[in-house]
DNA sequence: CGCAGTGTTGAGACGCTTCAACTCACGTGG
DNA sequence: CCACGTGAGTTGAAGCGTCTCAACACTGCG
């Protein structure tokens, strides 16, 4: 599963178009703040010494990166392709928290041990630290702890918005914001405006939406029947009505 | 709603006896050490340094402190009492992300407008810093950075359980892992194990696990015919059988 | 005493889930 | 080239858990 590691690093990939969208639906208004902090707050040396620690990782499809309840002796940052994090409950039932993109921090949780299970939904790039000294580095480099800082309270918003999505919103609701929400994350979006990458099977879409595959399908077929999408294939699909959408994410009606 | 300001600042209280239970429960091996690090993080210098920063404030119970959308001058600790913090959809429907109590933070967000309302449960004091000399504080001294980054991280992961429990679990397993979880983030806890002060009203349990009352209700009701708990009076409980209520809160069975 | 706010309980409605059948795309091997 | 199998997605019908609406009980307070 794991590749011999040569050295990189490779910060977060500049503002995409895009951006100014999910911004605005997520209430955030530094997501370009988000990208730039990575880009420009570690300067040459940190990154330098932090590419001195670093063991790149190529996993394939499918593979588990880290396993909830093993020991966390490891960070890491995603290089290339995506990753799903989720919690398990011990009869199957799957809550996905996170869909993480190139650029994204992983691992950065208290404790000895992994509180979730990460795994690749495609073939993937990751670069690897170990704990110990990528803490040490942080003491020392007072940049590096703000980045960190700055993108966890970024996470924490978003999980506070997804707290909403799950305890509150209907189906198309959760759909909506699900499918406005996801391009600002994906490095990889397609340029053009309104297009949606769907790198992960209706099972994760489901399982991040606290819904089942039945219900993402039948929603799915709702919103192409209203007009508000269309589906050119399985994996992309296309926001034909961004208002009404948006409309629906917020919940207004 | 304000109250003329005296300077004050007091930390986090050190860790109570309960503590380790929540710490089991909620995966986090850390429980003792968040209470720890605002005990010990902030050293002298720095607390110093903050205590001139601070204004007093104290809330009568129902007083708004921050809302949704309103510019975001200022961050806050509270230092007694409990604070809900929560998001609306333009229907009503709410979510609360948070109950804080004395030492928790709040406003530690990224961007310029407060992306959740803040209100006292009960009657509290809080200390308001205003952002910018916080933020200038905050950069060169790594200690606190440091202690807010530990704290950020520990409500992430509180959150990322939060998701697990509103999209995956049922309505009694919700309500088994609140009452396990509750004690744990509130000094004002009562010393005796298996006792739950609930200081909030049962419009607020649910919306905080994404029910109605009325389903909160008969859950309590279903617990207690099951001699899960009893309840001595309406703003408080007995967990009678702890390894039945963490089957429960774990979704087991 | 009456009133308002809060909590409980019951009956019916509703939205999502469950279970099942079916379609479609893709790859494999005869 | 087609038969076959597999995994993913869609669609339909029935079931279930929670919500909605309504009535009632309890508490504190003027």
């Amino acid at each position: 599963m794991f590749d011999t590691p040569t050295l990189q690093l490779k910060p977060r990939s500049p503002p995409l178009p895009g951006c100014e969208e999910r911004s605005k639906l997520s209430d955030c208004s530094s997501c370009g703040a988000r990208a730039l902090t990575v880009c420009g707050a570690v300067d040459d040396p940190d990154l330098q010494r932090l590419s001195d620690l670093a063991e790149v990782i190529t996993l394939k499809a499918g593979a588990v990166l880290v396993r909830e309840g093993d020991p966390a002796p490891h960070v890491f940052t995603l290089t290339s392709g995506s990753i799903r994090v989720y919690k398990l409950l011990p009869d199957g039932r799957r809550q996905i928290t996170g869909f993480l993109f190139a650029g994204d921090f992983l691992g950065l949780a208290i404790g000895d041990a992994y509180v979730f299970t990460a795994e690749a939904m495609e073939a993937s790039i990751v670069c690897r630290f170990r704990k110990g000294p990528f803490r040490a580095l942080i003491e020392t480099s007072s940049p590096l702890e703000h980045m960190l800082l700055h993108r966890t309270m970024h996470e924490l918003a978003a999980a506070q918005n997804q707290m909403l999505l799950l305890g509150r919103k209907t189906a198309i609701e959760r759909m909506a914001y699900f499918l406005l929400d996801l391009p600002g994350h994906d490095p990889a979006r397609p340029i053009a405006p309104g297009h949606v990458r769907l790198p992960m099977k209706r099972a994760e879409i489901a399982d991040y939406l606290g819904l089942t595959i039945e219900t993402v399908s039948r929603v799915l077929t709702r919103m192409k029947v209203k007009g508000l999408i269309s589906t050119p294939s399985l994996n992309e699909l296309i926001i034909e009505r961004p208002d009404r959408m948006r409309q629906h994410a917020l919940g207004e009606v």
